[in-house]
Formats: structure tokens, sequence, C-alpha cells
RNA sequence: GGCCCGAUGGCGGAGUGGCUACGCACCGGACUGCAAAUCCGUUUACGCCGGUUCGAUUCCGGCUCGGGCCUCCA
């Protein structure tokens, strides 16, 4: 083994760059907020879990084992029968008959899926908030006394009883006008709830008792209960969207330190990935302006098309989404699957990666290691795949290796899997293939009008005929 | 109103105090009956105004524009 550079992370606690120190040495203990199941999870969403997998593939590159929780948050504010929100499916669930607690399991199982249609590796531990509550009472209780109070509306905590509070969000923790409205008799504004009440005479679908009445815990109280009970405290690394670390996170750790009675924040090193920005306008119209993986691939889109788009850029940037972006990625994919399976039709891939491939492999992974820099690991990757008079097999180890990082699959995704059926689609695969036939006997008796005419026909229909491809054909790609 | 962040070529997006990634698109070439696909090659940039410096896209200040958070949004 050769020395490697040593994994640097941004941490958001000191805005810096920041060596990777595990708690427990060889072993990454990471947590990962999850979303709540209330709704479809959009690609902006689902860039947080790329980001997460992403960072969880890089330690395991680096040699560490690792242990990832990502919640699931299904308990929430659905009262009985207000609150519905605007989503459709909400509606038609409540429609139907259905349940906050089927709703929670539908959206679920669609967020599942997309996870896995973009190659995010299963976390060890699924945490599901709603089998967490005996333990975030006992949780609440432990801090009750001495960090919280109790209101009509609910238990608060008191943000003044720990050490620098808002140190993450570096913002004022007071002060400010604050366009929001007060809850009464809250201390302090940044105070916040651990248990609400169910407000009297009303009832909710998800409640429970507790000392301080019936009703759900607070957002902020289950991440770090969750997170406690599968990781331990401190653990090592806690991943989020951006916006989490200008409140939740901040609140997450107030009670991480009043419940372990330390000033430690919890976690050593808090990760936040930025936002994906998605301004065109067609994409708005649908869905009440959120796009989903459902929509990419309705659209003829590789899920990993947009994994593709997100390992492009760095993590903490704001990424544009647009379809012609999405379209440069897919083809940069496609491209980047021929080259790797013309090379396994040459040879199974080596044992190790060899001599040629060593520096390519060591810039490689010092891009991962600066921050998880993507975007340059990708560039080495396709340099290494690109490179002349080299052994296959061994071409093939170096690119394994450095795919097991970025997860697009490269040595068994296959061309085919990349023509994805647009929903649009008028025409049947049977009707191209014999359309084709026709073409190939035209050609054959050199008859090109003939053979021209049935490709415009194709192309008509919405289908690229592609002589020198092994494929064949694909679709054209439209627009969601 | 308060706090924070960003501005790179046609689009997306790295990065750096001097040697200007990368992908897609474009253009040229190979291949093809012609295309497409594929392969090879090439062009185009660092918001505005000052300052520091031998030299700034990169550092500092101001401006303009854009974004985020302050409400259980990744």
């Amino acid at each position: 083994m050769t020395e490697t550079v040593p994994l640097k992370l941004f941490n958001s606690l000191t805005r810096q760059l920041e060596p990777f120190q595990p708690v427990h040495p060889g072993e990454a203990r990471v947590y990962s907020c999850g979303p709540t199941v209330y709704s479809y999870q959009h690609i902006g969403n689902m860039r947080a879990y790329v980001f997460a997998d992403t960072l969880g593939r890089t330690l395991k590159f680096k040699g560490y084992a690792l242990r990832h929780v990502i919640n699931i948050t299904d308990v929430g504010h659905l009262t009985s029968d207000a609150d519905a929100g605007d989503d459709k499916m909400e509606k038609a669930a409540a429609q139907s008959g259905k349940t906050a607690w089927d709703i929670a399991a539908f959206f679920t199982a669609e967020f599942k899926r997309d996870l896995g249609w973009l190659k995010v590796t299963d976390p060890a531990k699924w945490t599901v908030a709603t089998e967490y509550v005996p333990a975030m009472i006992d949780y609440a209780k432990s801090i009750a006394d001495k960090h919280c109070y109790e209101l009509d509306s609910g238990l608060y905590f008191d943000v003044t009883t720990v050490p620098d509070y808002g140190r993450l969000a570096r913002a004022a923790t007071d002060e400010g006008e604050g366009r929001i409205e007060q809850i009464e008799g809250k201390r302090h504004q940044a105070d916040f709830a651990i248990w609400r009440k169910t407000p009297p005479g009303e009832s909710r679908q998800m409640e429970w008792d507790s000392p301080w009445g019936r009703g759900a815990p607070g957002w902020h109280l289950e991440c770090s209960v969750m997170s406690s009970a599968e990781l331990g405290m401190p653990f090592d690394i806690h991943t989020g969207g951006i916006d989490h670390r200008e409140i939740h996170h901040p609140n997450e750790i107030a009670q991480n330190q009043a419940h372990e009675c330390s000033a430690h924040t919890g976690a050593t090193i808090w990760m936040h990935n930025n936002f994906l920005k998605i301004r065109d306008g067609k994409m708005s119209k649908s869905e009440g302006g959120t796009v989903r993986m459902q929509h990419l691939v309705d659209a003829g889109f590789h899920p990993l098309a947009y994994r593709m788009v997100c390992l492009q850029a760095h993590y903490r940037s704001e990424l544009e989404f647009s379809w012609e972006g999405l379209q440069a990625a897919f083809v940069r994919l496609k491209r980047l699957v021929m080259t790797v399976s013309g090379l396994r039709a040459q040879a199974e891939p080596a044992d190790a990666p060899g001599a040629r491939l060593a520096p390519y492999l060591e810039r490689f992974e010092a891009a991962l290691s600066d921050d998880l820099n993507t975007a340059v690991a990708l560039t080495v990757l396709e340099e290494a795949a690109a490179l002349k008079k080299t052994d296959s097999g061994e071409k093939l180890a170096a690119l394994a290796a450095m795919d097991r990082a970025l997860g697009l699959d490269l040595l068994t995704l296959r061309r085919e899997e990349l023509r994805i059926r647009p929903k649009a689609a008028t025409i049947a695969e049977a009707e191209i293939e014999a359309i084709l036939t026709q073409r190939k006997e035209a050609r054959a008796a050199k008859d090109f009008a003939t053979s021209d005419a049935l490709r415009d026909e194709l192309a008509a229909a919405g289908v690229e005929v592609m002589d020198g491809d092994p494929l064949g054909w694909d679709w054209k790609l439209g627009e969601g």
C-alpha cells in the first residue's frame, strides 16, 4: 500500500476543510437527514442522497468500514381532516380513505424506488421516526428539567441552556424583527418544540401519550434520538441539505449537548449539500414546479444520467438543472458505457490495475479526498478509460475501482439499458424492428429512396435510426 | 428587516496569483449510398468599478444582479 492523501471534508461547523479523523479508528459513522414522506421527493431532494451516497462510497474507497443511517420522517403535522395539502396523491389517498400511515408507506416506497434507480447504496439502517417515539419521550424526559419549559402548546427547548447555540448557522440567535408569528410564552425566539401537544378538541391520526400530554414529537427531536441510538454519541459525520444548516441542525446540536451534558455537537463533521435550482419554464409546469425522477424516465432519460448531472458538479455548489444539461450528462454517460462495454468485450477485469493506471488512481483518489471533488474525479476516470496502449483487463480493474466510488454502474450497465422508452412513444418496439428489416432489404437492393422513406417514417414516430450503432436505433429524447 | 452565499465561454461546471479543466453543443476530419451513431481534432470565458501586485478570473473594498435561510423544504 502506498501512502495516500488524507480525506479532507468541509465542516459547516468551522466552515473549513478538515481532515477526517474517525471517532472509532477505521470506522466511519454517518447519519443523513432523510425525507418527510408526505409527498413525492423531487430531483432536488434526490441530490442530497446522491451526495450522501458519494460520501459513503468515498469513505469505503478510502478503506473505512461504513455505518450509514438514513431516517424516514413519517410523523408530522397531518391533522385529521385539515391540512391535506395540495398534493394530488395525498388528496387521492385521503379520498380513498387511506390513513396517514398508508400515505407514509406509499411515499416511502416511491422514495426508495428512486434511490434504487440512482444506485444509492442502501444504508446499514433505515430509521423510521414512528418506531422511535418511546425513545424520543425518554430522551425528552432526560432533558426536560434542565433545558425545557412547558407551555399550553407543548414542551419547548430553551436555547440559552446550552453553549454557543447557533454556532453552525452563524446567525444571531435573537434580535431582529422576524416575520414569524411568535408563539405565546416562548422565552426566546429561537426556542423550539420538543413535544407538540394536540390542540384541545382536535385529534391527530398520529399521536402518542407523553408526560406533557397527548401529541407528537417535535421534528428536531427525532434526528437526535435516532442518531444517538444507532450510531452512539459522538459519531463522525452528519449530512443534510444546506437549508438544515440554519435551524434543524443547530436545534439538533442543542439537544445533543443537553442530552450528553457536553459541549460536543454530537457529530464531528456537519456536511451540507447545496440546492438544485430549477428555473426552466417548461419544467416548472409539471407537478406544481417540481420534477421527479419519474418525469425524467418518462421523457426517456436513464436515471443515472441524473446521477451524472450531480457528479459533474461539486456538492457544495448550487446546481442548475435543465433538460439540455440532463441530455448532455446522458450522452456523456452513454459514451462512457460504450467505452467500457468495448473493454469488457476484450477482457475480464484484472486482479489489479497495474502500474500504468496507478497515477490515474492516485489522481482520482486525490480528487475525491479533496472534499469529494467528483467533477475532477470523473474526468480522471474518463482519461483512464481513453488511455491508449493499455491492457484492457487492467484498465477495467481501474475503472471498476473508480466506479465503486462514483456509483455510475459502469461495469454492469449495458448500452441497451440506456434506451428508455419515452412515455409519449406511440410505436411498439416490434414494429420498429419490422420496419428496420424492410429498410435493410431495401438497402441491400440499393433502393435508397425506400430506405430513406422508412427512416423518415421512424423519425416521425420519434425513433432515430443509427446504422453504425450496435443497437441500430434509439428513441429521440423529448422534454418532460 | 436580519443573517448567509454565489456571479467562469452557447449551456452545465471544475480550478488557479502568471502555464486558462472537463462534459455537452458548435465547427473540421474519419466512417457511411446519404444521414445518424461512433471515433479523432479544434474554437469560445472568468459580472461592473477601484485597490494590492512585476502580474488578478483567482486576494481586498464598493456596486449591480441572482440565490438561500429566518414557518417540520434536501
